[in-house]
DNA sequence: AAAATAATTGTTTAAAATACAATTATTCAG
DNA sequence: CTGAATAATTGTATTTTAAACAATTATTTT
């Protein structure tokens, strides 16, 4: 079959932002770039697109290579395709959104990319659009966190509600109270009791919950709305 | 600067699902492809990148060409990546949604690529993906319109509460009791009441309303939640 | 055994959504 | 003209949900 004739051919790339929570912070992973140009400059984990894979595939493939982890919640988050964007050569850039439980990234002892944790608030500057990348996929982060039960993503299997409720003031920098946030969190039916309690940050003890699997895509809009307005979510407007 | 070297160079397309709204139904713009493969079947209206454009403009010239509208409501939906999806060459599309009053857009007598409207439910088969992304547009346009006040854009700059409703109803194959329809979309402060009357579809008449553009991006969040519940609502979860 | 702490449960108040009824402005048939 | 018909608009009562804040409980430490 013919070709398509006399039409531009470019570079597709997947970045991956990559969001930890250790039960304190929300951080963010970058790496240190390891060729030119910006050489050893802070930049999100990516890698080009190979002939026989789909850009998921890509992205899981980049993201285990750093990590060493599978199965990990990855979205694809927005196609950034300026001209510009980057230097070198016209590449565009499909960027996916990682949600990770940090504890489970011990750092490799080769450290072949020299990641390197961040606090959201302490990101160093980042090569070519990685920045842009960011902010858009903290916006969508709060957004979506809003309506869809998706932080669990970032907790261990089992967790106390008390900790998830520290999660959700991280990421919306604010406070709950905590009776209410623990009704409104049980009441979607999500989570399921456990008899072990976890007696290392209270004396009173908070018991384990862990996620109701079954349930968790039934229950996927149980949480629209859970947090009723948050303060300056609004998914980037794109309109052009 | 030397170019990366080794990696494969692909082509990249924008796709646009442009969905219009005629006062009674919601339609989709589709035209039949003029070239092969699949030479007469139905397709979306894109086109390739350009080496000296962005995926925005090129989404904006290609809308433009089949339409002759600018300054429509315009978003990046999902990049379709799959090595296989067009089998003449490897091909990645950047999905990008328009709304349209359709009333705008007027069969130019060329018909240059023998655009059609087909009613949402009675849309025939298409080319490549293109049904997926349709889909995905629809879902997309349910979810979003539940949260913000993006369903205007489908409508002439002056229009009427019921005919409103009406295009809510249509998006979310339901009816809602128009006293309260019409008191909570009042309270959002995004309408301005005109001081004439439609009479053609009713005896009362019902008064005109404009969209307060002024209020618009402060309020875009007083429309969160709009509705409540809207059936089978879920972003496509694109978890891996 | 009492004090301290933080989780959990309870109660009250306020706000929002829903259901449904009443009123109003207009047209059209007689 | 007059009143029946129609559909928009406004009104009211009920129910549901959220928010504020107080009380109770389980446990550890002194």
């Amino acid at each position: 079959m013919t070709k398509y004739q006399k039409q531009t051919r470019l570079l597709a790339a997947v970045d991956c932002i990559i969001f930890g929570f250790d039960g304190q912070k929300l951080n963010l992973l970058v790496i240190q770039r390891a060729f030119e140009p910006e050489i050893n400059n802070w930049s999100l984990m990516g890698g080009f697109i190979q002939t026989d894979e789909s850009a998921d595939e890509a992205a899981v493939r980049v993201l285990k290579k750093l990590t060493g982890l599978e199965g990990v919640y990855l979205e694809q988050l927005y196609t950034f395709a300026d001209p510009l964007r980057d230097p070198v050569e016209r590449t565009i850039s499909i960027a996916y959104f990682a949600l990770i439980d940090s504890n489970l990234y011990k750092k490799q002892l080769t450290d072949e990319y020299h990641a390197e944790w961040f606090p959201l608030e302490e990101i160093p500057d980042l090569i070519f659009d990685h920045k842009k990348m960011v902010l858009m996929a903290k916006e969508n982060l709060r957004y979506k966190a809003a309506l869809h039960p998706i932080l669990f993503e970032l907790l261990p299997p089992m967790f106390t509600i008390p900790l998830l409720q520290s999660l959700f003031e991280e990421v919306y920098e604010t406070t709950f109270d905590k009776g209410n946030f623990s009704r409104k969190v049980i009441s979607t039916g999500l989570l399921i009791k456990q008899k072990e309690k976890d007696k290392v940050n209270s004396k009173k003890g908070a018991f384990y919950y862990k996620l109701d699997k079954k349930h968790y895509k039934k229950n996927f809009n149980k949480f629209l709305h859970f947090i009723r307005n948050p303060e300056g979510i609004s998914k980037t407007n794109t309109s052009l």
